[in-house]
DNA sequence: ATTCGGACAGCT
DNA sequence: GCTGTCCGAATC
């Protein structure tokens, strides 16, 4: 039985963590090219370099080359050097920012190491276990250590750390009598009016606030303060996002048979956390893992230490932030927010609230997991199936992964939590490396909505006329069941999927697709020059005229547009009240809120939407949800195909009736008999899970290995593709043992953004040796003028 | 990213 | 032999 070293573990394997220490093995990046310049004999026995150890640093230069560099420390230097901080060093004339990676008592350079210039920031930036995180980073995902540390400080911390924005507060200091305050309104009758304000307010405001009724404010104050009534003193204002938000206190629930026993084993863990293993949080929507997590943090709080939630963008709402303020009211101001849709100067803000200790509950999406917490007691990742936990841009990290490491670095609880927990996470507990437990009632009882799978393959030949050629978008019983809820004045939800491509070749008579014999993907069309191409292992196949299945001649590209499922829609409802939600509807900002508050507020009948509409939503009034396009999802070229279009069955099922009313799913399929569909049909998640954990190891995929999706892409077809046929022949010469790489091919979606894209595809069960062996290789092979090479480590896509 | 310095061309 | 420019290598 192979035995795959998953991300996280790794960080649990000790030899590995021995790695993460300081004085590590340096990652390939950081391999420094030193030539042992003969340094003179006397060197070693110069003054500095022997009289106090610890007196020189290694450092990753910010800007410029991604190279380390050793300074000295002056025995006078003011403030303390430790590993994380952030300094100023000369290099050739100019000054440059850096960050210490290490203290040394030694260089080889010794002899002629210049001084560290300047610290930036009283303390340190990064956290011993941020530092180590970093190295683990780069190691992993094969990629400067450089990069890693830009991306683990907000933009505004790296370049303007520390500017606050200032407020006055003014203070009366000596309070007139009535006497005195007639003779200053005859006089400045402004001033007068002013002192009277901020006596009004309690003797003491601040200029912020009295600007709102009186402007000119700061100009009036000078004299005032001259005459001795008022003084003045400087406060840091912080941008706070949830300034205007109002908070009624809550107080922890009364908790279910299944919550207790989920708490125990997280207390457990609270207990030991040197020791305690991740622990999977596997709950049905509605279960109350939030109370969990609430309850779990106060309990970490007690003990003075400290809690990080992340949660996908996507969820990190006014709502979500406040059942947390809620709940620890006492101390909401402790609590700070982390995500994309922050100005620059609240993240400034909350990240210095954090980097200064001011907070200890953090929250925030996936680059949350940077977030300079000390004492940290308990992580949690919510949702932890959720793709957008991976980072698409240098370092591809997964914030999930990550949380694991940060976690065993730090000696914490880590909890995952999901309805639908990723393969990768599942397996981890069937192997014994991650805790599991389950809740798997819903709090409220109620149980879970009926779900109907329609065959759009008997739809099709039982309709009649242009019903038959709409058929396989809106079938007659997801109609007639939208006609009743529209009589019935409740809520409908409509599912497409946008990331259908329509290049799959799909048997309507039969629903299957046609697939890779090797790979068991199904195969994707160029039609350029009339190919399937498999995008894992790159072969190659004339399409064929009849189904290799059922024989049926009617086999062609699968999918539709949503625009056309709107209009059609429309078309078949021309009286009700209809919504469209994805990307392309919700380019302007707070159009998204806007239209689910409308919905929400039963202004509309019928929301169609993609996944944005999926998660973390909760309508009363939706009595009905149903599922378009099941199999687009499943017909995508990616053995990930299935698990996600479980996810999305059983996350939207948990979406329909959590009002008073009973809910119905309708899911419409060509491939009634898929087995992610059978599943989530049964709400059958374990069943789901083993069937697809024999098929991913039977075919050596994840979690059973790592994948490394390597691009090319550029504006010159041959020249992309030629510059990727180079590297891959460069990375065959030395591929470490049990490689599996396949072929450099187009990729699923071969022109984007006017570049064409070539991919090839390595897996292997050890993905330390795969990700320096393709570092190392890249970094020789040199890209043609044009040509912008990625790579990615655990591509949560693959194209 | 800048700066340094070696190689080489062109000129006196 | 001197100066200027280009490009790869080093920057501590």
């Amino acid at each position: 039985m192979p035995f795959p070293d998953h991300s996280p573990q790794d960080a649990q394997e000790p030899d590995l963590l021995s790695d993460l220490l300081p004085g590590m093995a340096a990652p390939p990046q950081a391999r420094t090219p030193k030539q042992p310049r003969p340094a003179g004999p006397q060197a070693e026995t110069m003054p500095d370099s022997t009289s106090s150890p610890r007196c020189f640093v290694r450092v990753q230069l910010e800007g410029s080359a991604a190279i380390e560099l050793d300074y000295s420390i002056p025995s006078d230097f003011p403030g303390e050097v430790s590993v994380g901080s952030r300094v100023q060093v000369p290099l050739q004339k100019q000054r440059v920012p850096a960050v210490v990676m290490a203290i040394l008592d030694s260089s080889p350079h010794a002899a002629r190491l210049r001084p560290v210039h300047a610290l930036i920031g009283a303390r340190p930036m990064f956290t011993p276990s941020l530092v180590k995180l970093a190295h683990w980073i780069s190691d992993y995902y094969a990629t400067g250590v450089q990069g890693v540390l830009r991306t683990m400080l907000p933009q505004q911390v790296r370049d303007k750390p520390g500017t606050f924005i200032m407020d006055s507060h003014f203070e009366v200091v000596k309070t007139p009598d009535l006497e005195t305050i007639e003779k200053l309104r005859k006089r400045a009758p402004m001033q007068a009016r002013l002192l009277e304000k901020i006596i009004s307010m309690g003797g003491n405001a601040a200029l912020s606030d009295l600007r709102r009724d009186l402007p000119r404010a700061a100009q009036i104050v000078p004299p005032l303060i001259e005459a001795g009534w008022l003084t003045r003193a400087s406060v840091r204002v912080e941008r706070d996002p949830f300034e205007n938000e109002q908070f009624l206190p809550t107080q922890s629930l009364t908790l279910t048979e299944e919550q207790e026993t989920c708490m125990a084993v997280i207390g457990t863990g609270l207990d030991a956390p040197e020791t305690a293993k991740p622990i999977l949080l596997h709950g049905v929507t509605g279960s109350g893992k939030t109370e969990v997590y609430l309850q779990s943090i106060a309990r970490v709080l007690e003990g003075g230490k400290t809690a990080l939630v992340l949660v996908p963008e996507i969820s990190l709402t006014p709502q979500t932030i406040e059942r947390f303020k809620a709940r620890f009211s006492e101390r909401k101001d402790r609590i700070a927010i982390l995500h994309s849709h922050l100005s620059d100067g609240e993240r400034h803000d909350e990240w210095f609230k954090i980097h200064e200790g001011r907070a200890d509950i953090v929250i925030g999406a996936r680059s949350a997991i940077f977030a300079p917490l000390e004492k940290l007691g308990i992580i949690i990742v919510d949702e932890e199936h959720e793709p957008s936990y991976k980072q698409e841009e240098n370092p591809r990290y997964h914030a999930r992964d990550l949380a694991v490491v940060r976690g065993k670095l730090e000696g914490c609880v880590v909890v995952l939590g999901s309805a639908t927990p990723s393969l990768e996470s599942f397996e981890n507990t069937l192997t014994g490396k991650y805790a599991i437990v389950r809740m798997l009632r819903r709090t409220d009882g109620k149980s879970l909505p009926l779900i109907r799978v329609v065959d759009l393959r008997l739809e099709r030949r039982s309709g009649t006329g242009v019903a038959a050629k709409d058929a396989g978008i809106l079938s007659m019983r997801l109609r007639t069941a939208i006609t009743s809820r529209l009589e019935k004045r409740e809520q409908t939800i409509l599912f497409l999927n946008r990331r259908g491509f329509n290049t799959s070749l799909t048997c309507t008579a039969c629903g299957e697709a046609v697939v890779c014999h090797e790979c068991s993907v199904p195969m994707t069309l160029h039609k350029k020059d009339n190919r399937l191409v498999c995008h894992i292992c790159g072969a190659q196949r004339v399409p064929p005229k009849k189904c290799p299945a059922c024989n049926d001649p009617s086999i062609k590209f699968a999918g539709f547009g949503t625009e056309r499922a709107e209009a059609l829609v429309r078309d078949v409802f021309p009286t009700a009240r209809i919504a469209r939600v994805d990307t392309d509807t919700m380019q302007r900002k707070n159009q998204l809120r806007d239209t689910l508050r409308d919905f929400r507020a039963q202004k509309l009948d019928i929301l169609i939407g993609t996944q944005m509409i999926a998660k973390g939503l909760d309508f009363p009034n939706v009595t009905l949800v149903g599922v378009l396009n099941a199999d687009l999802a499943l017909n995508l070229p990616d053995f990930r195909a299935a698990e996600r279009t479980f996810q999305l069955l059983v996350q939207v099922a948990g979406r329909s009736g959590r009002g008073e009313i009973k809910g119905e799913v309708f899911i419409q399929t060509f491939t009634p008999h898929s087995p992610a569909i059978q599943f989530a049909r049964h709400n059958d998640y374990d069943g789901y899970a083993a069937q697809e954990i024999e098929h991913r190891q039977a075919f050596q995929y994840p979690p059973f290995t790592h994948v490394v999706l390597i691009t090319c892409r550029g504006a010159h077809q041959t020249r992309a593709e030629f510059a990727l046929q180079t590297l891959a022949r460069r990375l065959k010469q030395d591929l470490p043992p049990g490689t599996i790489m396949g072929e450099p091919m187009p990729s699923p979606l071969e022109k984007a953004h006017g570049q064409f894209r070539f991919q090839l595809l390595l897996r292997s069960a050890k993905i330390r040796p795969l990700s320096r062996h393709i570092f190392k290789t890249a970094r020789q092979t040199e890209m043609p003028q044009g040509v912008t090479l990625v790579w990615d480590v655990d591509p949560m896509h693959l194209g």
